[in-house]
RNA sequence: GGAGAAGUGGCCGAGUGGUCGAAGGCACUCCCCUGCUAAGGGAGCAUACGGGCAUAAACCUGUAUCGAGGGUUCGAAUCCCUCCUUCUCCGCCA
């Protein structure tokens, strides 16, 4: 949620800064809005001032023993009045809560300008895609034959859900922890379980509501009506709102956190995109790293979490490029965005695996979460979040890439410690 | 699932209808005194939002907030209803 007094303040600015992204500000709603806002809230205000004046006056009377009926007769019709404009200041303020809600973050200064995708910009390649003697598969028909099984995991769920088996379920496994135990033991993160179902009022905090509900998964509590609740699409929801409503002491800043946990995604807008394979389900897991910090060290913050990121692809040997998205391809909550694109050899491409993003006081703003500074104050912390990495695709990555002429698959050095050894899945 | 108790500022804690945004204590900040690793005196010390205000700070002023939401009342931390959370006992369970 934007500073509604930055838009009070400067309101075109806001608007250009917007319109950057693709989003057009309905400023004369919005002025509109305010402006009733301010006539509405000074009038109730003062009615209420009103009543607690006279409210007084009529206490310290009775304490004197003098009569108060003239001053009870002269506050007899203000209630009405006074619960007429409450109610209308609180439609008015929950009207402009709601457009404040559906308003994305400004980007910052230094993200290229953009209307989509094409518009990113690459920022540097690491690793050499590796030349292969034969026909390179895709990782479905690699993997088929070792175990990942698609099948089956339609006839359970339906399309985008899968059953891994065997050795590719350990592959899967390990990757995850290889990569919560980096994110722990070498960059600092505290690993973290948290809840996968959540409270909408979570969701509003992350900003995955009110706008994006349909691309969540709702649940529903058996056996009793109970508020509809959500299964996490990431963990940064979680993780990020477990310093929801607080203030924090400077010295607690920064804040690390990291959690392994399934990600759920109704794809709702996705239809026919990516239906072969691993790269796009309805539910995958994902090692995600949260950073809770000072304002003033966030963008440094995100450059260290892009590299606790490229990290996990480096050691897993990975060929990947980074590039910072434009304006008009990040998501709602970002100021500044880098994808980590992983190279997948059967599509000749470069494909996203890891978002890494500052969302600057966006999010905090929407739980107020705040921090006392060194002057007294409090403040609204930054908070960023990134994937380190998303496992489902690391696993693609793995097959792809480290796949062998007859089939076979060599296992990344890092991870044989925790696939018992074996050095390759046959 | 059943029975009971409780939720007040950074923390502890008083407050059952009126000058209570809230005693007292702890912590913290500033000043004075003292002169030594301690004590004494004084002052300050919640958050959000609005208005003054034309930008920021400061300041003045108003409003709201005592777990959350409703209600009663001229007036609610206090009375009533619903919900949430925590604790104790019983039951059940991985």
């Amino acid at each position: 949620m934007l500073d509604i007094q930055q838009l009070r303040n400067d309101l075109d600015g806001v608007a250009a800064r917007l319109a950057q992204r693709g989003f057009a500000l309905d400023t004369a709603a919005f002025a509109a809005l305010e402006h009733e806002r301010k006539a509405l809230q000074t009038r109730t205000q003062d009615l209420q001032a009103e009543r607690n004046a006279k409210s007084k006056a009529i206490g310290q009377a009775k304490s004197r023993g003098e009569d108060v009926a003239p001053i009870m007769a002269s506050v007899a019709n203000l209630g009405d009045e006074l619960k007429a404009a409450e109610q209308s200041l609180a439609a008015l303020q929950d009207k402009l809560n709601d457009m404040l809600l559906h308003i994305p973050n400004l980007p910052h200064e230094s993200v290229p300008v953009g209307k989509d995708e094409s518009g990113n910009v690459e920022l540097l390649r690491w690793g050499t895609p590796r030349a292969f003697d034969f026909e390179v598969k895709d990782h479905v028909d690699i993997g088929t034959p070792l175990g990942l099984d698609f099948e089956t995991g339609a006839k359970l769920s339906g399309a985008r859900f899968t059953v891994l088996k065997g050795q590719i379920a350990k592959l899967h496994r390990a990757l995850a922890q290889f990569m919560i135990d980096t994110q722990t033991e070498v960059h600092g993160y505290t690993e973290v379980y948290t809840p996968y179902i959540v409270n909408p009022e979570v969701l509003f905090g992350t900003g995955q509501l009110p706008k994006f509900a349909d691309d969540m998964f709702r649940v529903e509590r058996g056996g009793e009506d109970g508020q509809t609740q959500y299964l996490i699409s990431t963990s940064e929801i979680s993780l990020t709102n477990t310093v929801r409503d607080s203030v924090l002491k400077a010295d607690e800043l920064p804040i690390r956190l990291t959690a392994h946990s399934p990600c759920f995604r109704s794809e709702a807008g996705s239809y026919g995109r990516d239906t072969r394979g691993l790269i796009r389900q309805h539910q995958f897991d994902k090692v995600e790293m949260v950073q809770i910090v000072a304002p003033e060290q966030s963008y440094q913050a995100l450059d260290q979490m892009r590299g606790h990121a490229e990290a996990i692809l480096q050691k897993l040997e990975l060929p990947y490029r980074v590039v910072t998205l434009c304006t008009g391809d990040m998501g709602f909550g970002a100021t500044k965005t880098y994808d980590l694109e992983v190279w997948l050899p059967a599509q000749n491409t470069y494909r996203e695996i890891s978002s890494v993003s500052n969302c600057e006081a966006f999010q905090a703003r929407r739980m107020q979460t705040r921090v006392k500074n060194e002057a007294g104050k409090n403040e609204l912390v930054h908070t960023l979040n990134g994937s380190g990495l998303a496992v489902g695709r690391t696993l693609v990555a793995v097959l792809e890439n480290y796949q062998n002429a007859d089939g076979t698959v060599t296992i990344p050095q890092v991870l044989r410690p925790y696939m018992g050894g074996v050095d390759k899945l046959a």
